[in-house]
DNA sequence: CGATTCTTTGAAAACAGTCAATCTGTGTGG
DNA sequence: CCACACAGATTGACTGTTTTCAAAGAATCG
């Protein structure tokens, strides 16, 4: 059997969009034509602090960053994206005014950019796709409000099992170091709990 | 000048569209006339554990908290609603799935409720109320990915700070030891924290 | 290999939680 | 009106968790 071993990277989008929209097939390359794909290297910044963001971004292949920098240097990361998510800093998309959070790749990326005023005309010319937006935006707000959740009423060591439970994936592809910033303990704390488990078994 | 001493309760939601809204005057009335007003005594129950959350509710007057209780007997507050607030488990409403979250009447309040069915359904029949419904939706999200930011960034009395800059209105109407568990911190640090700043001064 | 990045470890200090007792204010019923 | 109960806030002593700082140990990559 003969398999296709290359697949275009946009590839990833239209199946994403297939599998978990309602837009049929010309829709979904209308969406594809109205942005372009930007290719991302390990450490190359998508938004700075203090720049605009004024795009859709959906990652196609690679790894993203959200975070913010404190006075005293330490980073603090919101948000990882992966292959199929979303990126970019809604409050600065919503506002127009510049973002807090920088975005950078954790790895060689490439990811799909929609800028704002045209997604906005394909969301009011395919209904389809604003339900899906909606849709998303829902589950996000869910995503972030379990997050509190959990970060309000979980010890360290509970929110980074928690977090192996919810994210496997990130676990292989993401430092450790990054992963504590997200739970917002440090390197150190998390380095412990990790050995102190081990141990228990 | 004689003035009308008794605004009725509902005024408080028809206020909200109209000066937050781009709906026409019907269509408020529209809405207004697809809900109905409830009554929450203190310490009543909107929705316990375990039952499943089927409305839009909007905070008329009083105040509303939503929160779960862990296995320790620990209640953890994600959210509070004065007037002019939506309160609701919107995990629970897009799933219908069982909350795990209560929410209970802190004062002796009143609130409108429109069900799901009837909500969705004037989302499609009126653009101006989806359209809304979503620009609120973002401004929450926003809003939790903040809290999130400085749930992982702060130290206990950091967060403190930020909560009396951003809802001091809630300082007096809101125990104390609510306010310690809505930040992820025990009542007592709370307590110290207070008193620590009131001396620095 | 050498350089860089990431992780681990140790010891001390800072921070926050726990438990129990006390204090304060409020509202209720006798 | 007082006494009492109750909810909420404070305080102290103690414990436990997490951070900090510094150093050393892996792992990765050109």
């Amino acid at each position: 059997m003969i398999r296709i071993k290359y697949t275009a990277v946009i590839e990833v989008f239209k199946t994403y969009l297939k599998t978990k929209s309602q837009l049929s097939e010309s829709e979904v390359d209308t969406i594809i034509a109205a942005g372009h794909i930007k290719k991302v290297r390990k450490r190359q910044y998508l938004l700075q602090e203090g720049d605009v963001w004024k795009y859709n971004c959906f990652v196609l292949k690679g790894c993203l960053r959200t975070y913010s920098v404190d006075e005293k240097g330490n980073e603090h990361i919101i948000h990882f994206a992966l292959e199929n998510w979303w990126a970019g800093d809604r409050a600065s998309y919503e506002s127009g005014g510049t973002s807090l959070y920088n975005i950078d790749a954790l790895e060689d990326s490439e990811v799909f950019l929609i800028a704002k005023p045209v997604f906005e005309k394909l969301c009011k010319e395919i209904p389809a796709l604003n339900d899906f937006v909606n849709a998303l935006l829902h589950r996000s707000f869910i995503a972030v409000q379990n997050r509190i959740h959990t970060n309000i009423s979980s010890s360290a060591e509970e929110k980074y099992k928690r977090f192996v439970e919810q994210y496997p994936q990130m676990l292989t592809r993401i430092p450790q170091g990054m992963i504590a910033s997200y739970l917002g303990i440090t390197k150190e704390t998390l380095s412990r709990i990790r050995n102190q488990t081990s141990k228990d078994r």
